[in-house]
DNA sequence: TCTAAAATTTCATATTACGCAATTGATTCT
DNA sequence: AGAATCAATTGCGTAATATGAAATTTTAGA
């Protein structure tokens, strides 16, 4: 009882150092010391330790006389090695620019990592939907339709947590408007509608103005390994018959359970 | 003196974690617990205890249940998240095509990571040259154009080691077919010849049949930060006058120095 | 079903990473 | 320009942690 809860059976250092790395990439540009101690609630020696590790391997690289650090070029080849070998996403991504052709919306593809749907790739579409989206943009689980997915087929042991996150958060601040577009506010009603439906759908709700609609690519255990995505302006196409959803199905399941190898 | 050299002073338990990662990267496929060890040179529950965090984090992915590891989601998340912050890539990538389009050539752009020069993007010519290469192919430090442009421009504290390295083999083969394309065979004539031409090039060195030409894009500091490199089937155009090196320079040049910031 | 190899877990011990505090370095204000 | 403030870095004793060898469980092959 000394100890609170080893849930992976890793090693500490290592796992705080990532949580570090993890926090790094999160934020949107280069950090200082202190700012990075003050996100990951440690003492800035502590920081200050890992980062020479990192920098040592070049996964983080020390501005030249700003002293802030950010992401270095192993972080870089790291990506483009995962990339490469995760064929699953190259076969994603392939008639990606096809679907989004013939949809007219632009079309996404998304990973889960660490907190977040995790945008790997996408094809702009016809309609001017300007988002100014880059790659590796997180998705939030709740408010998109493309972290919806994963709320519904991902993997237990990685959303649930983030997911009752989520949830306390809501209970804090509710009373407001909570859930306009959905009859029930339990999560797992919502859950269980998407899973019946096959796809979730989300009207402006990460970016107002904006419907998307979003189906997973399932792997051989029935788990989301990546999830598509379209978004556009235009409402009508989240109902269940409407020719963007159907193709939409029909390229997921064309994609899922390519292969038992991953 | 009980310690042989602490370099740069980082979390031992650290560097050798991420050495793992590194080793990772660099195979080709999903490696046994037991390869990991070999390659390594580690014992078995060492690298399992590593990976357990490893995936944990999201950076390695634990397959079905052939229970080979790879690379997980997180290290694409996290080189994504490094490439939309290496402004100087995107700006560097953004007239790559037009480049490519000038020359006939296929157009590389690469940053030095890890032990060698990594591939992060490129644009196929006009000229069939069936090069078989991935984003994040790792390029040798001497027998590839865009390598040397590294040796000539890169950070020394980087790139020394694996130089000193390459050069040991290469003495303990000797007597082989040593430079054949260059005079001396001593590599700071080699460096020294780069740096007064202003790039680097290669005759069927890496790949038989096939000539390259690199040019660096430097930083305030006047040390490479990105190399751009040119794949053709043309020997001439590795002539200091020809229009395929005067425009490689021209785009180096203009890419160069863009901001202090870096 | 039995055998062999690999993967995972356990455990005592030595090593390592931690926090606190002091030093150095850079920036701002008067 | 000098002083004061804040951030970044380094040193050190201690306590927690990672380590390697061996035991146990799981998987693959015969």
């Amino acid at each position: 009882m000394t100890n609170e809860n080893n849930h992976g059976q890793g090693l500490k250092s290592l796992d705080t150092a990532l949580g570090v790395l993890a926090i790094m990439a999160a934020q949107k540009g280069p950090l200082s010391l202190s700012e990075i101690g003050r996100a990951c609630s440690m003492p800035p020696s502590k920081v200050h330790r890992y980062l020479a590790s990192f920098v040592g391997a070049g996964l983080v690289k020390q501005q030249g006389r700003s002293g802030r650090y950010d992401l270095g070029p192993a972080a870089l080849q790291l990506g483009l090695a995962a990339l490469a070998r995760h064929s699953f996403v190259n076969a994603a991504a392939d008639g990606l620019s096809d679907l989004s052709g013939e949809t007219g919306m632009t079309a996404l593809l998304s990973v889960w990592a660490n907190q977040g749907a995790t945008v790997v790739r996408w094809e702009r579409g016809i309609t001017p939907t300007d988002m100014s989206m880059g790659l590796g943009t997180t998705l939030p689980l709740l408010n998109s339709a493309t972290g919806r997915v994963f709320l519904a087929w991902g993997a237990p042991r990685a959303v649930a947590p983030v997911r009752d996150a989520q949830f306390e958060q809501f209970a804090r601040r509710s009373g407001q408007s909570v859930d306009p577009d959905h009859t029930s506010t339990s999560i797992a009603a919502i859950v269980e509608s998407i899973r019946a439906d096959g796809y979730a759908s989300v009207v402006g709700r990460y970016i107002p103005g904006l419907v998307a609609i979003a189906a997973p690519v399932l792997d051989w255990q029935g788990e989301a390994q990546a999830a598509i995505t379209l978004v556009g302006i235009d409402p009508p196409v989240i109902a269940p018959d409407s020719p963007q959803v159907q193709c939409l199905l029909a390229y997921c399941a064309e994609k899922s359970v390519v292969r038992a190898s991953d």
